[in-house]
Order: structure tokens, then C-alpha cells, then sequence
DNA sequence: TATGAATGAGACTTCATTCAT
DNA sequence: TATGAATGAAGTCTCATTCAT
């Protein structure tokens, strides 16, 4: 059940949702192509099931992350390593997460959405806190700029050449830190 | 022949690249269905027209602002105006630039992507010229967490909301520029 | 429009008749798809140009040919003969008719079909000549297994390796002729 | 999967292997149209099986009349007997086989093509042992007249007329047998 | 005389899904 | 627990044909 979720990741990684077949995934799971079906009702299950897990995960090593920290650069840094750290160890699972947000639909999507709120207030409020009070820009915005930098990466993002995370890590928070309390 | 194009663009952007079937475009366009393959040869060949059309759009209207300009900071700020306000005009085109990046493939891909490695070197010239000589980060890298922030608008993008489109301009000239070279 | 039924020729026996499509009809006579249908009403209607013309130039070919000629022998010579040297020199043709005799139907199967009744009976008559009176076997099974031979050439024939086409004519002369008689 | 075959054979013989549409032969084997991608990949596959499944079964008939045979005559016989008996009994798959010899292409084409070759050698080696030694015509030419003769059979074949078949063994083996000896 | 534009029908094929086993 | 067999719906694309020009 979990090899199938691997497989699922790794093909819809590779061709998108829609291009992604079942009889794909149960290939590239080794197992029949009737054998998905008696762990997940759907096609859609299966992207549901991917980005509910991914998310939540992601939110709960965040929220440990920010258990001990009080120091808002040290906060924000734990953000942004976070979510790096996480990506480049289940690549497949946040490419599908990122570039098939919108392909769910229903309750599924809504459920994924929740999660996903939850992720961003927790961004942005450690955000906030890197801006100067009352402060243009908004502190919303800038999240949404920052996830953009972030959830683009697996665009471009090769282990080989890009191998030092941290290097990564840095350059987001020379950008997105104190830069903009600076101002 | 133009008009299948817009009506192809806005039902990939709404449906995705495999989402969008050419029944739909058709319908959209207000053509039979075999229409379509009067004017394009194929599926492929719709999206390879839309992004080929855009990107060299959006890279001669960025040579033109650049043109005339000598100050880095006016220059970036041509860049991320140019992209922004392009975007808000064609949204649907941005999208599916964007978001489909990597469905196309063979020789449609390799052109585009020859348009968009010339829309690159573009930008990262000009954000060269924003950081310090010879200090990090790496023009390249920012430059990509810049394309990241912008392509990432269409997620979270609404006019309604977002009328003022030089807010963002602002907020990305405020993050991306002096502040780097602040450091 | 002669031009169009020597393109169609070729096409037709390249992919078939089903696989010819007026398309490529068109293209190879360098004339607009809908020129063709300025001259022929029908895709059927090129099929059945080419096999009424063809029929009918053979059977006048083999009837001028028979009409000097008194010695059985010399008949039997000329009816194998007229057939292989016209299928030399039409090979696209000749294997239009033989391998699409089927794929006409109603009024242009019957009318072309007229025309091979005649050429069977023609050649019918001269296989009579040359067995025994009374003799088995039936001229008309004969002339089917003559036909078969000849109209199978096109299956095999090479120009460059059966340039010498009289050797072929011998052969069938050495199988049908006297040696029948000779039983 | 077998009635699937035994349909194919039926349709194309009646309409020719691209006049054959897929979900005519579901319809007549009585099966979904997609049931019969569940046992063929492809339209040309069928054919493949047809063609490979006729041809391969009539060499081995072949060959086990001929392992007991002794006399030219007789295996000439053996030959000519073979082929119209499995004729009779099969006239869709063979009329298949003769008639869209072409249809195939590719590795399935050069997959038949090798049994074809297998059972034309078989021929041929009877018929030259029929012939006088170092005498023209040669064997391979004859051979293909032969073919010619008895592949052309269907196109005029009718149970009702020709139903006792040892007539047209017997014409043929007077037409090809002794009698080029005894040229 | 000839064609560019357009279309409805139908071709092959793949898909997500079901169900008996 | 798992699958082989089967299917209806839908997908992309090609075809013969028409018609205004």
C-alpha cells in the first residue's frame, strides 16, 4: 500500500496527473492493475492520499522545528530549511504537491486545503516577524512570494550541481530575512 | 486560427495540458472539431503556438523597456514590471507558460526552450547587475527564486484583490533589489 | 486529370484502395485536394477510371493482336503475351485491377465487371482451341489458373531481375500450351 | 481470444484488412470493443496471428505428407492436394493470407515473411524434382506460376460448383506435373 | 478551372473502473 | 489479499466530402 503510493509519486512526478495511467502506477508498483483498486477506491484517492500525507508531514516537522525557537531569524530560517530539507528527501511527493494542487477537486481538495492553510499561517506568522510592525509589505504577500521561490525550485533544482542545500537555505534567507526589516 | 488559439489557452489553463481536450477547444473556439486539425497538426502543436507566441512576446517587450534604460535598479524594475504587467493581460497565456512547461517535448520543447533560455539571460544580466560584484549569491540561483516568486503569482493571484498591480512591482523591487546588494 | 489517375495509380497500388486516401491522391498529382473532385465525382469513381481504362485497353490490345493470327498456338502466345507486356508497362495499373477488383461495388462493380467478362471470354475461347476437343480440363478452370499465374506476377516481378519478359511468356507457353494437348 | 481471431479473419476476408474496422469484429465476435485490446495491441496484431497462425500450420501439414512420400509425383501432389484441401477449410484465414500479404509491415511482416519463405522453399525443391534436370523453366519461376494458380482460387472458388476439390488437384497436377517433364 | 476552409462520421486506441474468482 | 477478464466512455486524429469563391 505504501509501494503504491511510491510508485504513484514517482509517475505522477514524471507525467503529471492526468498523464499519469493507473495501469502505470500498478506497473511501477509491481501489481496488478486491479490490485490498486482494493487499496484506494479512486484515481483520485491515490493524488489525495500523496498530498494529504506530504502536508501533514511537512506541517508537523515545522512545528517541531519551531517548538524551541524564539529568535525570529532563527525562526525563519527553520521555515525555509524545512521545507528545502523536505523537498530535496521526497522530491516526487512535493513536485506532485506543488504542480497538482489544483487537479483534486471535491472533498479532497478541500481537505488538502485545510492542511495547506495551515502551513501558510504558520509561514506567514513567522514572516510577520521579520517584518518591521505595521510595515508595508504585507506580511501575506510575502509568504506567497517566498513559497513561490521555494515551490519553484523543483523546476530547476539538480542534486548534483545543487548538492549543498544550504548554500540553498542562505541564499533564501539573505533575500527574504533581515533584508526586508532593513528596509 | 488566432481565435482557437485564445480559446486553447483558456481551457488548458483552466483544465491543465492532458486535461484539455481538443473537443473542448473546439467547442470553446466555436469550430468543429476536425477544424482544429485544418490549423494545427496536432495537440502538441496548440501548446508548442501558444508558448512559442508568448515567451517571444514577452522578450521583445522586455527588450524594448530595457532598451533605453542605463540605471540596474530601473532595469530590474523594467523586468519585473514587464512580467507582471504581461501576466495580468494575459493570464491564461502565463499559465499555460508556466504551468506547462514541461509538457511538451521533442522538437516544439527544444524551441521554446531556446525563447525561454534568451528570456533568462535577460533577467539574470540585469539581476547581475543588482548584486554586488562578486559576492553571493549566485546571480543565477536569484534570479530563479525570482522567476519563482513571479511565476508563482497565478496561484494566488486575483484582480479583484490584486487590482494595483504596481503593489507587487513594489514588494518584489523591495525584496529582490538594493536590499541584496545592501548586504 | 489524366495526370490525377496516374497519381491515383500509384497510390491506390502502394496502400491499397482502402489505404489510398484522396489526399495523397492530390498531393502526388500536385493539384488541391477539392481539384479532385472537380474531375471525379467520388473516390470511388477514380478506382473505377483506372480499372475501365485499363480493362479496355487491354481487351482492344488483345483483340487487334487476335484478330491476324489462325494457329491455336499462336493465339495462346498472343493472349499471354498481350498480358505481360501491358502489365510491364502499367504495372501500377494493371495491379489496381487485380488486387481491387473487389473493392468496387454497384454500378461501377457491374459495368467494370462487363468489361472482364470479355477479356475472360476472349482468352476462354483460345484456351479451348488449344486442349483436345472434348477433353477435360474445363477451359473456362484452365483460363482461372492461367489468370491465376499471370495475375500473380505482380507479386513477384522485378524489372531488373525479369527484364527479359519473353522468357516469362515462354514459361506460361511451355505450361498451358501443347504440353495440355500433348496428355 | 480464438472467436476473436476466427471474427478477424471472417471480417477481413469480407472487407480487406483496412476496410476491416476493429469494432466490426468485436461486434461479430460478440465481444466490447476495448475487449479486444485486452488480447491484441493492435489492429495490425491480428493480422499478425492470422498470418502467422495459417501459414504456419499449413507447412506443417506440409511436411508431414511429404515425410513419407518418395515419388516427384506424388509429392507434387502432396503439394497441390495441401494447399486446396487446407483451401476449403479455411478459406477466410487463406484468402487473408494471400490477399493482405502486404498489410503488414515491420517486424510482423518480416515475422510471416520468413514462414512464407519456408513454405515456398518446400514448393519449390518439389517442383524442381519435377522438372528435368538442368532444364528451363526454372524451378522458382514455376513455383510462383503454381502459386499463382492456386492463389488465385479464391477469387472465383464457389462450395457449390467446385465441390469436389480433387478435380482441381487433379488439373493442376496436369498442368504442372509430367507434362513439363515431358516437354 | 481550381482551391481554401470547414465538417461530421468514424477510425484506432487508452482509460478508469468493475466484478467474479 | 489480489487479479484476470472485460467494458463504456472518451481521447486524438484522419477521412471523404462540400461549398463559397
Amino acid at each position: 500500500m505504501n509501494s503504491i503510493l511510491k510508485a504513484a509519486s514517482t509517475i505522477i512526478a514524471r507525467d503529471g496527473y492526468e498523464g499519469a495511467s493507473v495501469r502505470k502506477v500498478a506497473a511501477k508498483a509491481g501489481v496488478g492493475l486491479s490490485g490498486i483498486y482494493y487499496y484506494f477506491t479512486n484515481k483520485d484517492e491515490l493524488l489525495y492520499a500523496i498530498q494529504k500525507n506530504t502536508f501533514t508531514t511537512l506541517v508537523e516537522l515545522l512545528k517541531e522545528r519551531l517548538a524551541d525557537l524564539e529568535n525570529p531569524r532563527d525562526k525563519l530560517r527553520a521555515v525555509i530549511e524545512n521545507h528545502i530539507e523536505f523537498f530535496v528527501n521526497n522530491i516526487n511527493d512535493l513536485k506532485v504537491c506543488v504542480h497538482e494542487m489544483e487537479s483534486l477537486s471535491g472533498a479532497y481538495y478541500k481537505e488538502v486545503l485545510q492542511i495547506r492553510r495551515e502551513y501558510f499561517r504558520l509561514v506567514k506568522d513567522v514572516v510577520a516577524e521579520n517584518l518591521s510592525k505595521g510595515e508595508k509589505p504585507d506580511p501575506a504577500l510575502v509568504s506567497l512570494y517566498l513559497f513561490g521561490s521555494l515551490n519553484w525550485i523543483y523546476m530547476w533544482y539538480n542534486p548534483q550541481i545543487n548538492s549543498d542545500v544550504t548554500v540553498l537555505t542562505d541564499n533564501l534567507m539573505t533575500i527574504f530575512s533581515k533584508r526586508i526589516k532593513a528596509t
